[in-house]
DNA sequence: CGGAATCCGATAAGATACTG
DNA sequence: CAGTATCTTATCGGATTCCG
């Protein structure tokens, strides 16, 4: 057994837990010697998306209150530099998550606010800090003794 | 406004959709101008944790109906390679998600089988699933109109 | 204020070949 | 069969600078 990590992670003190949904294609194959039903009630999707990124659930969560500016977001969501912060809230916008106001005034102002959509992504959000609440301590516990364990 | 994607993905056809959570550190600062019972219920831990990968979600998924060997985990998961199996595989037994029981037999025989608490996962997933079911061609229809709009 | 443009580093994951 | 080893690639996110 080599001592090679297999996921890394950062530890950081005073953190919280988030949840999101991730969705994607999952390229399961027909031959496949399982039960071909594996996936029922998965819909079939031609383009993959992605909701589990770094920022997105995060995006939802500060919106999850009303409708924020672009500095108000960037503010609790330390460390996301604009870049990232704007392509994140494009790729929303696009896809029906949020909307974008720009208000033709000096200085500008700008408001994202979360459609019904992008409201309806809490409640799986919630199954997953449900999840965590109950079982994290669980896995945080299964992970330690593997340290014990293995080293 | 450039042509830019925001997120690329790739178009296959006769994919289907699979759910998963995933847990992180969020970073979030504590002056922010933001209800700071933002985050309530998501308990604060020191080991982000990723469970929203490529691929851990489809293993829990394959596992769902009972134990499996490597090669019948490797078929169903097509495109995934030996390498990338065995780090998902041993990210998912160090969390408590599943036990690797090798048999001393030739040629080797090693099964793999949900614990309580990755089975536990099918829940949040399953709501994940469940979001899909029911808003994933609005979202799909947000992003049609979108292309049609901007380009 | 709300971005855009450019460069850069880390990491996940794929391709390929080999082995007890 | 169930992996390991090595290499390469792609993607994401971060740092920095500049602009209307």
């Amino acid at each position: 057994m080599t001592g090679t990590p297999v996921t890394t992670q950062t530890v950081e003190a005073g953190t919280s837990l988030s949840a999101t949904i991730v969705t994607y294609d999952d390229g399961m194959a027909d031959s496949a010697p399982l039960d071909p039903d594996m996936f029922t009630g998965c819909p079939p999707v031609a383009a993959p998306i992605r909701i589990g990124d770094k920022w997105t659930a995060k995006i939802i969560r500060c919106l999850e209150s009303g409708p924020r500016r672009f500095t108000e977001l960037q503010t609790p969501l330390r460390g996301i530099t604009p870049k990232v912060l704007t392509a994140s809230l494009r790729a929303m916008e696009r896809d029906g998550l949020l909307t974008r106001t720009a208000y033709d005034e000096i200085p500008p102002r700008v408001v994202y606010e979360l459609t019904d959509l992008g409201r309806s992504l809490l409640e799986p959000m919630n199954a997953g800090c449900e999840w965590s609440r109950r079982h994290l301590d669980a896995l945080m516990r299964a992970r330690d003794s593997w340290s014990a364990a293995v080293p």
